[in-house]
DNA sequence: GAGTGGTCTAGACCACTCC
DNA sequence: GAGTGGTCTAGACCACTCA
């Protein structure tokens, strides 16, 4: 039951543990991936609190990405598979120098089942030897390689993942996830390096040996914060940039 | 006067217009950083709007880290210069893969005025050829030199700035650039790549000709979106990462 | 026209800070 | 105790969407 006073020691405001309600419900797949929630007079009713308290738990969630409003239809859990564009690349910041739009071409390479080591085991919290799924893949902008990822996933959660599946999948690797899957990935950490490119990158994205290149690693979190992908990515920077917003 | 119907076609709701007279008074220096502004009962009756309008005005801000508010003692104007070590770093990205916490140390290197090239005077959007103060500088890590930084900033408004002061400066650059010239960095955008090291820069950081460095390029910006910094890094990623939060 | 989210108000009570 | 921000409520009206 909710909790009304204040004198809890563990103490939240009403429309936290709203938020909190709400948040069960996209974890347990009671609302989907692009499919509406229930209205705010709804919800109210159902949590028995005032429409303005599930408005402002509705309020936080919709500034953390994970729901959007759309005044006179409703309010909808986020996806990767929006129609929106802004949506669908949220997470890669790369630009190019021209400053035209480029959609990247998705060229997966390999795809295999591994076990995990002791980085992957720990990164992606899993115990040591859990079987693990290895992806490498190409990115091209205007036809030329500019990235290199190499991507691990817990085999657990992603079984069937194949290379067929990769290279069918029209929108992005996490679209494909959360519709495939059922996991939505929320939010990322990423560690930038510069390093000297080795001779098998620099071949597939066509400079020269020791080229430096830009290197990235990312965990990324479904709900709960929960790490469900690790992967590290080797960047071209010579007509692109990595553009980050400080604020 | 403030517009009450919605017909307007440049229609904004009664918050947004609260918020930008708020603005006003940050922009005027009505109210510097660090000092506390009326109470939301205050503005309210001097805007004539209920409480809860001036509330959502401000959460807005404060959630933009315009505005710091202190429950029971009121709502403060963000400072650089705040106590907060996180608020003294918002912008420093950089992370030693120890993992311990490190204070960077501000080495001032040179300090002399030019004239803004092509470059400089589209960036910060001001005249061709008008003053502009250009400044070199080292950072250490754990006595270990790390960046290379050279900033250029428009003459006419950081006027008397001095190697000295620079020297002299205890917290960060943007601490200085607020106390002394009452110009607060709102946010910027970095623009990150991957080069190789010339001479002089491998020189300085202590690394070979040819090593990868990361290049970071940022804009930042004050109120209304004015653009009153360019600056480039050189960062050495052997001990340390940028990192970025992804969401 | 019915239903949705978006704005605005007024009032109550709580928690924190400082005197 | 007075003043501040923080939470919660109830109700009114508006703008947008869709049938």
């Amino acid at each position: 039951m909710l909790q009304g006073t204040h004198s809890s020691p563990t103490f939240s405001p009403l429309y936290r543990q709203i938020k909190s309600l709400i948040l069960q419900g996209l974890e347990s797949g009671e609302w989907r991936p692009g499919e509406v929630i229930p209205s705010e007079n709804e919800l109210a009713v159902r949590f028995s609190v005032s429409q303005g308290t599930v408005r402002k738990a509705i309020d936080e969630m919709a500034a953390e990405n994970l729901l959007i409003r759309r005044q006179g239809k409703g309010t909808y859990v986020a996806s990767h598979n929006d129609a929106d564009q802004h949506e669908k690349f949220r997470f890669l910041r790369l630009m190019p120098d021209s400053g035209n739009v480029e959609t990247p071409e998705n060229l997966p390479l390999e795809c295999w089942r591994a076990k995990a080591g002791q980085e992957a085991s720990r990164i992606l919290e899993i115990k040591l030897g859990a079987p693990i799924t290895i992806i490498r893949r190409l990115l091209k902008f205007a036809a030329k390689p500019v990235v290199i990822d190499e991507i691990y996933l817990p085999g657990e959660i992603f079984a069937g993942i194949t290379l067929e599946m990769l290279q069918n999948c029209q929108g992005s690797l996490y679209g494909l996830l959360e519709s495939q899957f059922g996991v939505r990935m929320i939010r990322a950490e990423e560690r930038l390096r510069a390093i000297a490119a080795d001779r098998a990158s620099a071949a597939l994205l066509g400079v020269a040996e020791g080229a430096p290149l830009l290197s990235i690693e990312r965990v990324s979190f479904t709900y709960a914060d929960r790490p469900v992908e690790w992967r590290r990515g080797l960047y071209s920077t010579a007509d692109h940039y990595y553009l980050n917003q400080l604020g």
